[in-house]
DNA sequence: GGAGAGACCTGCGAGC
DNA sequence: TGCTCGCAGGTCTCTC
């Protein structure tokens, strides 16, 4: 399932294949990949038609591609970004004209000859979680970083609602702590909410959890700076492992953009472990086991031992 | 306004 | 063999 990790490998993807190309011809194959484009999947397709990519840029699993409309002046700030989100089963694929259309294939976009790139981008998604759509950029002081895929001084309207991810210097334990420390509700739904910390999914969101010992139930404005900056620390480690593994697969769902897997998945510890021994408490005299857990509408996987129950 | 629940969606595996 | 049901989970919408 695209996280953070994920998102970014697809990013650097396109930045490489697709930044710098004319996008044209856009095909929508099926109109509820583009719900999210209020005018439609025609107009996708028509404004789509002759429009430039300036950039690949990440926030959070939110991406998008600053593009030059036909109609717009080169000298111009560009008005609108193509959004993608990848949701559960989201593939952003660079491939030859001549492969094969995936069976989930959603949208297709014809891209300009390179004599060392595939014609065409291709969105593949068989869940239908993810989307795509244009948005129109707006200037923001809150510019994101060159980390985060660009320094671009704006960011769509449909992102503005995205916090700052895991990943981004500017976010502080300091700040993080403050966010918490208003929210009455559990640790878990406060790092899974994007509008606090962004880029965190239900597996990384587990992961960082066991490495910190905390129980996903302990209440979030309980945590005090140093556990916040400890989870913040798991958090951002976590991640940056994902990323040098090329991501989590635990099955075809998630590949890069040129189809292959990441392999992230084998060194989890907790997510997806029911039943195993804790690797923190193996050691001991009683090691404890991995539980799984429904909890929100979700699988949650925490220590028996090592990530106690809060008390009430 | 904040928090939680449910809907969306499809392929797969388990159970009958 | 074929059918039904539950499960996976990110985001949005609705309700309380």
């Amino acid at each position: 399932m695209p996280e953070l990790p994920e998102v970014e490998v697809v990013r650097r993807g396109l930045a490489t294949w697709v930044t710098g190309r004319t996008i044209e011809r856009a095909s929508v194959l099926d109109p509820r990949a583009v719900r999210r484009h209020g005018d439609g999947p025609r107009d996708l397709e028509l404004s789509l038609a002759g429009a430039s990519v300036l950039a690949a840029v990440r926030r959070g699993k939110f991406l998008w591609l600053p593009v030059r409309l036909a109609d717009e002046a080169p000298d111009v700030a560009p008005s609108v970004a193509l959004m993608a989100h990848l949701g559960m089963s989201g593939q952003l694929l660079v491939e030859d004209a001549e492969a094969p259309v995936e069976k989930h294939a959603r949208v297709v976009l014809d891209l300009s000859a390179r004599s060392d790139a595939p014609a065409q981008l291709r969105f593949v998604d068989q869940r239908l979680f993810g989307g795509l759509w244009l948005s129109p950029l707006q200037a923001t002081p809150d510019a994101l970083p060159g980390g985060a895929g660009s320094s671009e001084a704006s960011i769509p309207v449909d992102g503005a609602h995205v916090a700052r991810d895991v990943l981004d210097p500017a976010v502080t334990a300091l700040g993080l702590h403050a966010a918490l420390a208003k929210k009455q509700t559990a640790i878990k739904a406060a790092i899974l909410d994007q509008a606090i910390l962004s880029g965190v999914g239900n597996i990384y969101a587990d992961e960082a959890l066991w490495r910190a010992r905390l129980h996903y139930l302990t209440p979030a404005a309980r945590l005090s700076r140093a556990k916040v900056a400890e989870l913040l620390g798991h958090l951002r480690e976590v991640m940056r492992d994902a990323l040098a593994a090329g991501g989590t697969s635990f099955d075809s769902l998630y590949v890069n953009v040129n189809g292959a897997s990441g392999y992230f998945d084998r060194s989890l510890n907790a997510y997806g472990r029911e039943g195993e021994a804790c690797a923190h408490c193996a050691a001991t005299n009683r090691p404890g086991r991995i539980l799984r857990e429904k909890w929100g509408g979700r699988s949650s996987f925490r220590c028996s031992r090592c990530q106690r129950t809060p008390r009430a």
